[in-house]
RNA sequence: AAGAGUUGGUAUCACG
């Protein structure tokens, strides 16, 4: 079941949920019985590319099994109604696990917390908050980041930044999330210094810039018409050893077409190509 | 360097 279950794991992160539904019928056709983690698998990869009724199928033959359905799956099954955007089933979901005895863990809570995000509820997203805090479960980085990402979508920027600074405060380590998450925010508004203090913060703080940390900055900087400093940190990303990928290149082709330089955009075609990126 | 679930970057018709 271990070994069956990392493949299909993979495939499953891969949408070829075709060859995973195929691992896991030649999983039970040689006698070994999916457990809890296998089930979930499956059901996680198809609610992920939309075949809830395929992902039913599989909770369906979990419970004749005579599993219950474990916080994990629950999570999947919550992350799935949140992805739609049907808060009221997830917020059910929630409950019902609680009423079999089982306890949301601090996954199942990002998880709801983000979807509330998602929707641009942050009250409802500080209410589970809260009551996480009351079931005796500690918000992580990821909570924060989670709740950082909703302030910036909505604008509030700048209270994205206090967040940052309470976080730490209460002896979190922002990583790289929360300052990309940051650096996003200011550099979509325009606000190119603030996001340049940003990032010597999260220099001083020794964590460093990935792709899409530069993917938000140069993203901002198109948008900006600022194609020179677009242009400029693309060069210099590639010096710290990080390689531009798929986002990366459309966020540039777009905006050099937006700017007018459609020579150069196309040339980025053939560069993306040469890096081994196949356009989509 | 290993089995499941949560957070950050681009584009996309229509509506607004």
């Amino acid at each position: 079941v271990f070994v069956y279950t990392s493949f299909i794991s993979k495939l499953c992160k891969d949408s070829d949920m075709q060859k995973a539904s195929t691992i896991f019928n030649e999983m039970t056709a040689s006698g070994i019985l999916p457990d809890s983690f296998a089930y979930t698998t499956m059901i996680d990869g198809y609610c992920k590319v939309r075949k809830i009724s395929k992902a039913l199928q599989y909770l369906g033959r979990m419970l004749k099994d005579g599993m219950e359905p474990s916080v994990a799956t629950y999570t999947t099954l919550i992350n799935s109604n949140c992805r739609i955007g049907d808060m009221e089933v997830a917020q059910r979901l929630l409950e019902k696990m609680i009423g079999k005895g089982l306890l949301p863990d601090i996954v199942a809570y990002n998880t709801i917390i983000n979807g509330y995000k998602n929707k641009g509820d942050l009250q409802k997203a500080y209410e589970l908050l809260d009551m996480m805090k009351s079931f005796g479960v500690s918000p992580d980085i990821v909570t924060y980041n989670t709740i950082i990402h909703g302030l910036v979508m909505k604008g509030y920027v700048a209270e994205a930044n206090d967040m940052l600074d309470e976080l730490i405060r209460r002896g979190f380590s922002p990583d790289v999330v929360t300052f990309s998450t940051i650096i996003g925010g200011y550099s979509n508004k325009g606000q190119f210094a603030e996001a340049f203090l940003m990032w010597c913060q999260m220099s001083d703080c020794n964590v460093r810039p990935d792709v899409i940390t530069c993917s938000a900055l140069i993203s901002g900087f198109c948008r900006a018409h600022r194609i020179d400093e677009a242009r400029a940190l693309f060069q210099k990303m590639q010096g710290f050893g990080l390689n531009p990928d798929l986002i990366l290149y459309n966020t540039l082709i777009h905006g050099f077409c937006r700017s007018g330089y459609m020579e150069e955009a196309y040339h980025l075609i053939t560069l993306m190509i040469e890096d081994g990126i196949v356009p989509d």
